[in-house]
DNA sequence: CTTCTTAGATGGATTGCTTA
DNA sequence: TAAGCAATCCATCTAAGAAG
């Protein structure tokens, strides 16, 4: 039947390293004893149908369900598909394979046919198949984890129980279901009103409409009689017609026979009229022979007659206009004296002014020319010092700066070392602390209570349980292993359910807990699985009485794989230069993290706030040193608090004199300015008045010149005046005496 | 050369905490 | 108690290396 679950395998999950199980096709029962894993694999279908680890209440994170040891986790479901539910059977055939793999990083979820070929990887793929068979992992009827059913029978209230059934048995979604149809019914029927509502009016159209197209066919009829009697009344014209023709032809015919007696007479007649044609055409020659020589005798006499006033009205004209240009010339010379004597009377006032007034604006703009000399000169010495002072006013701010910053980065040190004497004076009452602070304290407290929940005591934190070789490395050894030190370790799921209670009731979140068979002897690490390095490793530099602690130390931290080096450019030559097999990272003794994933190399920074010390043999001496060194920085800067309270005195006088200086400085600035316009206005009003002359004559000299050239115009128009009224006077003469001869004749 | 596995990066979804 | 923000989780993609 399609949609059943036909087996379930299991890798490394939870509990389980390898578990198969074949179910049957009805009621299966799974029975084992407590702590076998059962739930196990009710949880592996849970997260094998897209559960978040979280609602399982088993794990915070998928990474949680791989087993103690291992690198991934592997779930594979088969569902079997036959029948007519398949989804589809064209795809996936008789059965769906469903692979959810987890590792530390990562997950991922595949979907495969019944050839076990990958068919599809992503979320929505297997959110189909889950809707598609109905299956809701999520719903407590589905899946009854054990914790679902504790909380169910011991819920007393019968409110809350009728909740969890209502919403089990998916009356709730029914109920949902049911108010949005009803929703959608009101709807419906609202619209539906409204379109009977308007429907009306538009039947009342139709009818109209209908009336309208009876109308129309009834004139329809009406024009098709039209056409007929149309048509009636051109067949009668026709026959009328038809019988005026045979009429006209009977007359036609009559007149036929006239025909020849006609021709005979036409004949006759043209004879005669070809005759008179001739003598008419003589008679005209004649006649148009005589129009003729009149006309053209005619033609001449009016053409002299023209010819004769034309150039008598020529002459008029022309001893007129030599009248006209006479007077003008008259004009015009007398202009001309008059411009003359003009411009020897301007000549000679000229002389006269511009020697007085030059000397007068010489003096003017020599004076002010002094003044502007002394007033520059006094601004130049004002800058001069003024520029000194900001010189040495930036020089003293700078320093200001300098000082503030020092001081600032020293305040941030002491802030430091005093986090690091408070952190070292509470580990001196408890080296516990130094592995996740005070709620450490709190924990453990509440492990004790716990005790006896535990299957076993859990160990933790790891930090505390350590001890280093020597005190170089554990900046190092801290910086490698990180938070993996405040972490603790249990023996099973169920102690680590029950240190995250605890965890939870001191208000410890966020607790790292590691699950790790603590039967497992010392891991015997093989050399060859060791980095070839005569530099240590971080496994090489810790000791702790635990087993346990150094096998997750291995397994979690890698430990065997992480290299100590003293410097930077040891640990970059260890890291990048020869590719050593089995280096995972490698350590400065200060901190720094280098690594290389295929080509990539990465070198990343120390912590910003070290806790170096954490494993410190002796932390009075420790605290002792940065008590020396908080009070060193102190000194240094009450030092440098001193030097500031000088320069800031220094800078107030610095700035108190450039602005006096400013102050002098700028009504002198004023004054020269007022100054050189005045330089500028007397300089401009000496060229005006020279220019101002000089433009009066030239302007008399211009118009002398002009009235001279036109004079001569004049003279040679009056010329060629002349010249043409003589010629005009004996064209007169010829045409009169030829006029004589002409009438003569 | 192809396929599989794994680590790491990325961005949307979810959860938890703080504050008004 | 709701809104806003930050931290965390997890699906998905890519690239490198391993295996066949």
């Amino acid at each position: 039947m399609a949609g059943t679950i036909s087996r379930i395998r299991l890798e490394n999950f939870m509990c389980h390293s390898s578990l198969h199980i074949e179910l049957g096709d009805h009621v299966n029962f799974i029975t084992g004893q407590n702590g076998s894993g059962k739930s196990a694999i009710l949880t592996a279908l849970c997260i094998a149908f897209g559960c978040r680890a979280k609602s399982t209440q088993r794990a915070a994170t998928l990474k949680d369900f791989i087993k103690t040891g291992c690198s991934y986790a592997a779930i594979v479901v088969d569902i079997n598909n036959q029948g007519e539910d398949a989804f589809k059977p064209e795809v996936y055939g008789n059965l769906i394979i469903l692979e959810r793999r987890i590792t530390d990083s990562s997950s991922s979820t595949i979907l495969k046919d019944q050839h076990g070929r990958k068919v599809a990887h992503r979320k929505d793929d297997l959110t189909e198949i889950i809707e598609h068979f109905n299956i809701d992992v999520e719903n407590p009827c589905v899946i009854m984890s054990q914790d679902k059913s504790r909380e169910f029978l011991h819920s007393g209230n019968d409110k809350d129980k009728f909740k969890f059934f209502f919403k089990a048995t998916l009356l709730q979604q029914v109920n949902e279901l049911l108010e949005t149809i009803k929703d959608q019914l009101n709807n419906a029927d609202s619209i539906v009103e409204e379109l009977e509502k308007s429907i009306k009016p538009v039947m009342r159209e139709l009818d109209e409409l209908r009336q309208k197209i009876k109308n129309m066919e009834h004139i329809e009829e009406i024009s098709h009689d039209i056409d007929n009697l149309k048509k009636k009344l051109a067949w009668s014209w026709v026959y009328d017609v038809d019988k005026q023709i045979g009429e006209q032809t009977v007359k036609l015919q009559k007149l036929k026979e006239r025909i020849p007696a006609c021709q005979e007479r036409i004949d006759r007649n043209t004879v005669l009229l070809d005759e008179l044609k001739k003598e008419l055409i003589e008679k005209e020659e004649n006649v148009r022979s005589l129009a003729k020589k009149t006309r053209e005798v005619h033609m001449m006499r009016k053409n002299m007659d023209d010819s004769i006033t034309e150039v008598v009205k020529q002459k008029v004209e022309l001893e007129a206009e030599h009248d006209r240009h006479t007077d003008m010339l008259g004009k015009m010379n007398k202009r001309l004296r008059q411009l003359q004597a003009q411009l020897r009377d301007f000549q000679l006032q000229h002389m006269q002014h511009t020697q007085v007034e030059a000397s007068q604006i010489e003096e003017d703009i020599q004076n002010i020319q002094s003044e502007i000399d002394y007033a520059h000169s006094n601004i130049t010495r004002l800058k001069e010092d003024e520029k000194e002072f900001s010189e040495e006013l930036s020089g003293i701010l700078k320093s200001i700066s300098e000082i503030t910053k020092e001081i600032t980065e020293n305040d941030k040190k002491i802030q430091d070392l005093k986090y690091e004497t408070d952190d070292l004076l509470q580990r001196q009452s408890n080296k516990v602390t130094a592995f996740g602070g005070q709620r450490v304290l709190n924990l453990l407290e509440s492990i004790e209570r716990n005790n006896r929940r535990f299957k076993s005591p859990p160990i933790g934190p790891i930090g505390a349980h350590l001890q280093l070789a020597s005190d170089f490395w554990s900046f190092a050894v801290d910086c490698a292993f990180g938070n993996l030190l405040d972490a603790f370790i249990v023996s099973c799921h169920k102690d680590l359910q029950t240190l995250r209670e605890c965890a939870k009731q001191v208000n410890y979140n966020h607790l790292r807990i590691i699950v790790y068979d603590f039967t497992r002897p010392r891991l015997n690490i093989p050399d060859d699985s060791l980095p070839a390095t005569k530099h240590p490793t971080v496994l090489s530099v810790i000791q702790s009485e635990n087993h346990t602690v150094l096998n997750v130390l291995v397994d979690q931290g890698s430990a065997e794989r992480q290299v100590l080096v003293q410097d930077y450019e040891v640990g970059k030559s260890v890291a990048f230069d020869h590719r050593i097999r089995n280096i995972k990272d490698v350590y400065t003794s200060d901190g720094y993290r280098m690594f290389s994933r295929g080509s990539v190399q990465t070198i990343l920074p120390p912590n910003k706030r070290p806790r170096a010390g954490r494993w410190c043999s002796s932390p009075g001496e420790r605290i002792a040193e940065l008590k020396n060194e908080v009070a060193d920085f102190q000194r240094i800067n009450s030092e440098k608090r001193g030097q500031k309270r000088k320069l800031d005195h220094d800078r107030c006088n610095l700035e108190q004199k450039i602005t006096s200086l400013k102050r002098k400085r700028e009504p002198e600035e004023r004054r020269l300015a007022n100054k050189r316009l005045q330089l500028d206005d007397a300089k401009k009003a000496s060229a005006e008045n020279n220019s101002h002359t000089a433009v009066d004559t030239s302007e008399l000299e211009e118009e002398l010149k002009h009235v001279k050239n036109d004079i001569q115009q004049k003279e040679l128009l009056l010329q060629k005046a002349n010249v043409r009224l003589t010629a005009i006077l004996r064209e007169v003469d010829d045409r009169k005496a030829a006029y004589k001869t002409f009438m003569e004749h």
